[in-house]
DNA sequence: CATGGATTTTGACCCGTGTCAAGTGCCAGT
DNA sequence: ACTGGCACTTGACACGGGTCAAAATCCATG
């Protein structure tokens, strides 16, 4: 376990396809992580917030499958697996932490691919805004003002809609009075509509 | 590790929200993980082919996060947790094989949620029947001649479309000449057309 | 404080897909 | 074989969101 690292903005801390070695963990600051098709399209798989793990796609085939960048300065810590497997082998409470977080991430992939496919713009913005609030609360920090440290084009990406759409989902919020929007700061109004709408509504 | 249970067509072999206490593996027949939210709507996560397993998003709160149902006859084997636990501390490659097959599910679903938010539909589609194919050849059946054992619906809510987009989609690659279809058979004739329009084409 | 570049917003237009509605084909039961 | 029901196909139309283009805003730099 090594702490205390740190990764200037835009810096990857995992480059994909390289050798899977170690599971990471945000500290502070945040990432995205995503991969570059042969097209040089980039598909965003998600974004990571301190107190994430990342990395554990990567037991897939034993190398990372998708590249993570820092989006702010961040720092996080390394958990090399060959401090890890010892442990795994000796701690059956460990063994269950390490299925459960790899099952969560399967579930939440899962039920966010579901919800995506039918959902249309706004529910999805909205989804995404719930989901990053849920997140940040779940860390302690504030779950109706942050600062979105993605652009708009990774969230475009990230949700498989165009940066113009998101930009227009927002302002429909805005106009709505559901929610604050200065640059990237956002302030979180009516939290249980945005939730409703991010739901299973549609 | 109970082999050849077997199951009727429709009847489920996962119940949702039942407590997680086994992995399933299917030998015979296919079923569906699907979810049903508040509103009555199925969201399909997915398909279940001979040789594959089922039960691993469980581990992310000890329940079954969705009901998995058989879409035909169908057999299969229990791997109770009880016995898979025990032997999770002694061979560290049997660990490394249930972290492989968790990374590879978790792999699959981020890939397949960006690839269904950057395609049209008759991307989706194309890129359904190539994965299926690509499925059905690894565990050694004919990855150019099957039966759909799912309905047009269940394709369509599996891909976030709806039923009336995907027979359009089968009736466009056919009139291509890219596969043969009758009723529920598939031919294709030109997979490496669907694969590449699956791909990341567009 | 001024400047320039990048990011975000807004507008106009068009295509793809959802929706609604008939029509067709397939299979099971009598 | 006939019939009814269900799954699937096909057609017409409307609308959401992609695309292209321009304006506005933000932010870092001198």
């Amino acid at each position: 376990m090594e702490r205390g690292r740190q990764l200037p903005a835009g810096a990857s801390l995992i480059h994909a396809g390289t050798r899977m070695d170690a599971l990471y963990v945000v500290r502070s600051g945040s990432a995205k992580r995503y991969a570059v098709s042969m097209s040089g399209t980039e598909r965003v798989h998600g974004f990571v917030l301190p107190g994430e793990i990342v990395g554990l796609e990567g037991f897939a085939s034993d190398r990372y499958a998708c590249e993570v960048a820092a989006l702010e300065p961040t720092s996080y810590c390394r958990i090399p697996l060959t401090r890890l497997e010892p442990l795994l082998e000796q701690l059956s409470g460990l063994r269950r932490e390490v299925l459960r977080l790899l099952g969560e991430a399967l579930d939440e992939s899962l039920r966010l691919r579901a919800e995506l496919g039918m959902c249309d713009a706004r529910g999805r913005v909205a989804r995404f805004l719930a989901d990053l609030s849920r997140r940040l609360e779940l860390r302690g920090l504030s779950p109706t003002q942050f600062r979105l440290s993605m652009s708009r084009g990774d969230i475009a990406r990230h949700l498989g809609l165009t940066l113009e759409t998101v930009s227009r989902a927002l302002g429909t919020f805005k106009r709505s009075g559901w929610l604050e929007v200065r640059a990237r700061y956002i302030t979180l109004l009516r939290p249980e509509a945005l939730a409703s709408m991010g739901g299973y509504a549609s």
